[in-house]
DNA sequence: TTCCACCGTTGATCTGCGTCAAGGAAGCTT
DNA sequence: AAGCTTCCTTGACGCAGATCAACGGTGGAA
């Protein structure tokens, strides 16, 4: 793994003790591997690291090579990127906090993880892990399911990415993002839904399998029609949570929890 | 589960007897759940189900309602397709045999599962499997690599539907049949490699997110270009695979095993 | 045999989005 | 302040692939 070398990480207190940040205790929230906080085993592998979003042309914090290690993150957004060798881009995961990249018993990245923000992940190496998961059979567990719960969004994505329109895939990416802000921390201004992008336009591009051009064309567009309202760039209001999800084609059932 | 009633499944004798075509005792192949085939309680639990490929305007196996099992491919292919209001349709799984489709813990599909050819299929119930995953760890381990890999397909599959051209989705479409198809029984007629396509033009154009027509125009320009022969409509005949991998865009390193 | 359903091919035309290009706003560093 | 970089927006134009349409081949049923 690539040392985050020379980061005099200059952080909110609460970002500085990630580990309380999630169940008090453990680095690892309740919905990621550790089922429970006085797991000791968990706890003293614990690792964290700080990335920082890279400026200009991110570069990879870890390319397509060994990966024996599994991370989870605590604070942040990563991304995990395909890339070919003309240069055409595809994001290909979007890793919120709880969520986790790595194999345990294979040992090749086939993707790019790249900070989008500034990020604290927590890594443990793959030796201690599998042999914890040996012992540990909830663990495991639990990982099928978050593993399986991954799957079935990357299932939606496809659905997105090969049927969607660039309006309806913007549609849907407002949602995704509102959706899994909200279940967080949900914040309501006069009675209407804030959302705030924590992606450039670029990587919305890279989410969707757009060009940024036709991103900004089209949340433009939104904006027009009064769908959403933009506060700022990176700052959208969405007065009818409903309306949001028509626009993006989904049957996906299921508004704003809370 | 629907049932399958009603069928009096004229299979060859190979087929009449699926629990001998994977790893001679066990229902399940190796590569799938069962890691030992002397596992009383997978055994136990066998339960193997026919199903037709569906005529026209297959309807699905299953619908996107309750999903309390886990069934693995014994033989024949699986699809798992979204669906969307207005008909549109992507595929967003593909079974072959040794995958599987279930979630232990949680309840609802999200897609459809359709029989692409007349499929076997080893169903268990959700409790037993639950239980059987708890007191057997090397279940879940196997159960979670599996899905990291189904994980990791997806991954690829978007990098195709997000970012590639008609030619490159279809050129890897083939690729990847023929990877799989060889990973089973290799065949070469006369120094090349003899594929066979056991999907329609329109099943290619839900799994690629394109039209059938696309499909279509891209396979005969394939042919016209000398990248595959065409035997028949659904035998194809590949005489360079790495030129194939070529066009299929692939920086994905690894020709055809054997 | 005829009829019909399904599957595949090919042509003509249309359009959504990519491409190329120019410029504006905000945040830095010097 | 000026000057840089990064991020975003908007316009003009072209093309890959969707859409609409016609037709051929094959296999099963009557």
């Amino acid at each position: 793994m690539a040392e985050a070398s020379g980061l005099s990480p200059a952080l909110s207190s609460a970002e500085k003790n990630p580990l309380h940040l999630q169940c008090g205790e453990c680095p690892i929230r309740h919905r990621a591997v550790c089922a429970r906080c006085d797991n000791e085993e968990l706890t003293a592998l614990e690792n964290l690291k700080y990335y920082r979003r890279f400026e200009a042309g991110q570069p990879v914090v870890w390319s397509g090579d060994r990966m024996d290690f599994v991370a989870s993150v605590v604070t942040g957004i990563a991304t995990l990127t395909q890339t070919m060798e003309d240069g055409r881009r595809q994001m290909v995961g979007l890793l919120l906090p709880s969520d986790f990249v790595g194999r345990p018993g294979r040992m090749i990245a086939g993707y790019d993880v790249t900070a989008a923000t500034d990020l604290v992940m927590c890594c443990f190496r793959r030796k201690p892990f599998e042999e914890m998961m040996a012992t540990t059979p909830h663990v495991a567990q639990r990982l099928l399911e978050m593993t399986l719960d991954e799957l079935d969004a990357a299932r939606e994505w496809m659905l997105l990415l090969g049927r969607k329109t660039a309006r309806e895939k913007i549609a849907s990416l407002l949602a995704i993002i509102a959706r899994r802000d909200a279940s967080l921390n949900l914040r309501r201004a006069s009675g209407k839904l804030m959302v705030d992008l924590p992606l450039t336009r670029e990587e919305m591009a890279d989410y969707l399998g757009l060009t940024l051009e036709t991103v900004s064309r089209q949340i433009s567009a939104l904006k027009r029609d009064g769908v959403i309202l933009l506060e700022g760039k990176r700052q959208i209001l969405v007065p009818d949570f409903d309306r949001l999800l028509e626009e993006a084609g989904d049957d996906c059932d299921g508004g704003i929890p809370g």
